[in-house]
DNA sequence: AAAATGTTTCGGCCAGGGCCGAAGCATCGC
DNA sequence: GCGATGCTTCGGCCCTGGCCGAAACATTTT
């Protein structure tokens, strides 16, 4: 099958650490010009160029040209959940030292946005906290959010758009995705669901990006919220 | 943060075209031998026994000998899931010419197993026909066996056996994981719900691999059900 | 126009790693 | 035991591909 050959330049093109290090970066679904790309890389500007072609040519990023700037960003949420996938056997593979954590880590461990949602502790505790609640149900595989919980999200004015499919006569019930997370190794709320729930957080102001990180910051006002709403108390 | 070298390595070690080879071959789920590996990667027993050290060593793979031979296998639904996600790319990314289809290429399109689970044209029409039925409820993200559903695999012996989770006093709806198949581009049926009907299928001789390959032939009990039971005609 | 900034192209260096032939172990069957 | 079969280790070949410095190109700013 000729597809072999397509499988294994994909693969290696994320399978190359300078490579790599720029995926990671952009997997917060933001775009990053070549320069900032190729600092975080720890690689020069016109090696990171090469590079960045090499993952335009492949599917796996987009470019749009602003001015003097190109901003890079993942293709397609197909990519991100790639990547994701990626990143969960490696995490399987590799506890091998008891990982020395930096501050970095602290802080991305605690709460992160993994694309279009949350993840790390934050991410991890709201999952549960749905769960407890009865708002949502998961498993390994798939969730469901429950009526109590369409009403919840309702109530915080969380439009869930819900997905029509082909048919525009669709009633049935809201699916969301979980996503395992690599820091906790317990699943998070992915997908449709928690990609709008991520974006209501930032947008009311509860949570802010820390730099221009994947980690985020949980406000003041944040941390009312989720104590009164889903009752989870912040450290 | 230490993780994105183990991030590079794993997607490394299946961006040779060689292992990647050997890792789609696996893809069905049985384990296979070195010999039988370095056959379908098209190289020499002994660079195939380096690369499955290399493969087992990072967490891909895992081996069990017996007697003279090794058995190779996935290591893990995970890794079967993120070989999934990358071929979901590969398949984004390359549409480029017609694709040549051999005869093995039209086999595997008809019908074939994915790891686990039923893909190719069958796979995706045995979804759709429960879509159809509302036996169950697919998106992107997820999906979800209905009432029906479960009344009708119960009628047809396969036991979806509840997952219990944490607790024991699950009561929860059956939910399932849809997966997009690389030929037919929609979804078919994954996850525990999509394993035990493909596992019923096979075990009731409706359906049985072609040779050693991953591509499976319907049998004509398996026509007779397959019309009778989901209203699929076969071509 | 000229200078500054972001990005790409070119050329050459170099290491890593895939490949195979030959030989060494292990296991099975007789 | 002996030879056959499956698998691994060793050694050496070779070539892909990542890296950077220098320079060209593009766009904005002064």
């Amino acid at each position: 099958m000729a597809s072999n050959a397509a499988f294994a330049e994909v693969a290696n093109l994320a399978g190359d650490p300078a490579r790599a290090g720029m995926l990671h970066a952009l997997m917060d679904g933001r775009a990053l010009t070549a320069t900032e790309l190729a600092r975080v890389a720890g690689i020069t500007p016109q090696t990171a160029s090469g590079h960045l072609l090499q993952l335009t040519a492949g599917g796996l990023l987009s470019v749009e040209k602003q001015g003097r700037h190109r901003y890079h960003r993942l293709a397609s949420p197909a990519v991100a959940r790639m990547l994701e996938s990626i990143m969960q056997v490696a995490a399987d593979t590799a506890p091998r030292k008891k990982t020395f954590v930096g501050p970095r880590d602290v802080a991305l461990r605690a709460a992160r946005t993994c694309y279009d949602h949350l993840a790390g502790h934050l991410g991890v505790a709201l999952a549960d906290a749905l769960v407890k609640r009865g708002d949502i149900e998961l498993t390994a595989d798939a969730g469901i959010v429950t009526k109590s919980g369409a009403a919840l999200f309702d109530r915080l004015g969380i439009d869930l758009g819900i997905d029509l499919g082909a048919s525009g006569k669709r009633k049935g019930r809201m699916l969301c995705r979980p996503c395992l997370d690599w820091s906790e190794r317990r699943p998070h709320l992915a997908g449709h669901v928690g990609a709008a729930l991520c974006k209501h957080c930032l947008s009311e102001g509860w949570i802010k990006h820390i730099d221009g990180t994947r980690a985020v910051a949980v406000t003041v006002k944040g941390q009312r919220n989720f104590r009164d709403v889903f009752g989870i108390a912040m450290v």
